[in-house]
Formats: C-alpha cells, sequence, structure tokens
DNA sequence: TAGCGTTATATTCTAAAGAAAACAACGAAC
DNA sequence: GTTCGTTGTTTTCTTTAGAATATAACGCTA
C-alpha cells in the first residue's frame, strides 16, 4: 500500500533552524535540563546534540536555551522563554503537514 | 528571512517508490531514452541511476520503463505509459505540497 | 581543596552513500 | 563477424555524517 510520506522543516541563509529532530531532541533539553540527559535519551552523541541546539541558537533572533556549566549537579540546560515559543509554532506547522500527508495518501490512486 | 523547506515522497512497504530525485530521473530518461544519458545528465553515476530505475520499477504493479539492451544505437530505455502517469500523478502531489510550504511560510511568524 | 556531573571542544574512528572504473552481454548495422 | 553504444553487474575508492573517545573548564558541595 502507498503512502505519502515527507520532512519538513523552517531554514534561513545559515541552514537549518529546526525541524522534527531538532525539535525533539528540544522537548527531551526541556524534560530533563540536561544536553547529556537528552542526547543519551535518544542515543545521540553529546556532541552531535551540542552542536544542533547550538546551531539553533545562533540562528535564532534570541537564545532558545539557557546553559549552566558547573555548580549544582555539574549544571545543566534548559529552554527560554523562546525556546517553548518556537518549539509550539514547529509543532504546529508540523501537525498541518501531517494533515497534509495523511489527506494527500487517502487521494493517491497509484 | 526563514522559510518552511520540505522533501515529500511516496513509500510503500518495500521502501521509497518515487520523490522528487526519481522524478526527474524519469523525466530525463524520457527526454533522452536512454539511462546513460539520464544519468550524465545529471552527473549521476550510471549504477546509481539504474538501481533507482530498478526499485521503481520492482516496486510499481507495472513497469515503469522498457529497456532494450543492444540494437539500433546500442538500445535504449523510454518510459511505459505507467510511466508517463505516475510521473503526472507525482507532480500534481508535488505541486501540492510546493503551494503548502509557500502557504505556511507566509504565515509564519519568528 | 577534592569530588562531582555537567558544558564545551578537539581529535580519531566507523559506517554508509554514492562515484568511479572495469567488464560482460546484447543485437542491429555495416 | 566486427563495431558500436547501450544495459546490466561487480568491485574498489571517496566522501561525509555521525559515533566514540579524550580532555579541559566550570562552579556548587562537602
Amino acid at each position: 500500500m502507498y503512502k505519502v510520506k515527507g520532512n519538513i522543516w523552517i531554514e534561513n541563509e545559515n541552514g537549518t533552524f529546526i525541524g522534527y529532530g531538532r525539535a525533539i531532541l528540544l522537548e527531551r533539553v526541556k524534560e530533563f535540563g540536561s544536553i547529556s540527559e537528552a542526547a543519551k535519551s535518544m542515543k545521540m552523541s553529546y556532541k552531535h546534540a551540542w552542536e544542533k541546539l547550538d546551531s539553533m541558537n545562533r540562528q535564532s533572533k534570541r537564545p532558545l536555551i539557557e546553559t549552566v556549566a558547573g555548580g549544582k549537579g555539574g549544571g545543566g540546560t534548559k529552554l527560554t522563554e523562546e525556546g517553548i515559543a518556537v518549539l509550539k509554532k514547529f509543532w504546529l506547522l508540523y501537525n498541518g503537514f501531517e494533515n497534509f500527508s495523511k489527506q494527500a495518501t487517502s487521494s493517491l490512486d497509484l
């Protein structure tokens, strides 16, 4: 049975800003308060996770995350208000796309 | 400036059936009547082109291309009626997606 | 001050995708 | 029956994304 599938993301002149994988990563950071825990939960290397977050952060007008190195519990990372807002907007877009592809799948005649 | 971008394709249980790259490849085969010319025009290796076409062909109920090895001009490859029809349907889907992402881009507020 | 778990960063290793190259088979044309 | 340009197939090489590893800096806690 055929299905319409796809990816969707938001980019600017500097590359990808946010897509599904990055959104999940932000969700995990929000959940665990830690980049290393977020990465581990996704079986992603810390470096890869850090680079993705850094990329997002640099492309955003205002930072999406706030990090602390050292201190209680070694430090940690949490989402800013901006981070939460961007995440919300992405999921809205993502849902729209899900509807589109579901609709397209059902009207597929091959 | 932020833009919504994406990929879209049609797949079944055996993997990708057709996406943008494969559609372009079919268009080139249609144009040149030859897999090797089509591949060359896309700076794609013959093997890669052949594998993509073979994959599409095996996943389709009816073959999308008809090949001749040897003979006048060394042989060649042309699209079947089914191939032309599938291509048409894919571009319809693709246009729908282009509209979606254009619309999504314009209603983006970040 | 030593220990800790984190962030931050550089370096090396691995796996996968695709390119490149080589070669056989094909069949019409001459 | 030789030549030609194609399809079909195998094998090797290259590139690149990401994993893995290593190490420093940080700052609270004890």
